[in-house]
DNA sequence: TTTCTATTTAGGGGTTTCCCGAAATATGAT
DNA sequence: ATCATATTTCGGGAAACCCCTAAATAGAAA
């Protein structure tokens, strides 16, 4: 959960995530996008590939990312309780 | 919407904001919770109130936190864009 | 005012983040 | 093997984070 709320607290990433929603790109397309170098973008799509939150698979010499929705569902569910009227209470939660 | 993540990115402000959805709370009494000093628990509340997370309010001599389920729950609605089926693609989206 | 408690600010040290340019790796094509 | 492209790893520097102890502030009570 650390490490997804770390990959998510950063507006490049967040972008990033976005931009895969219409599907999975490769990475020096999506880096292009951006207004950093190559190795800073290489840097956040590994952070966000650690956190979970994207997948790559090579595809000859070029690597696509695509979104991994499970895990933005576990920040969803990890938030939902925080918010829920009837509490969770026992037991439950921050398994990590 | 980068504070809120980051502030969700450290586990001892997410058990914060677990403790206060029983209800508001001091700031002593809550710090007294984890294994850090309070100069240090102080910190983390400015970090959770600046986010929006928490909202502060004197009573006499002490400091009640509280949740502020709403900046949560944008938080919520940003990840369910990210995940949503029908994509809210054009102008929406990222105010911040 | 003095005193007591609750909380924050100040200062410092170690770690991590974020960005870059240069160099290295990986894969496919010639 | 050589070349070209895609991507990453390697150093390094500035800024931010995280934690601490010690000192300062805010408020209530005596």
């Amino acid at each position: 959960m650390t490490d997804v709320f770390k990959a998510l607290a950063h507006p490049v990433r967040r972008q990033v995530l976005r931009d895969l929603r219409d599907g999975p790109c490769a990475a020096g397309e999506l880096a292009e996008r951006f207004p950093v170098s190559k190795p800073t973008m290489s840097g956040h799509f590994n952070i966000l590939k650690d956190a979970g939150l994207i997948l790559a698979e090579r595809h000859g010499t070029t690597i696509r990312y695509r979104l991994n929705v499970s895990v933005a569902d576990e920040a969803i569910g990890w938030l939902m309780e925080l918010v829920a009227k009837d509490q969770p209470k026992p037991g439950e939660g921050e398994t990590e």
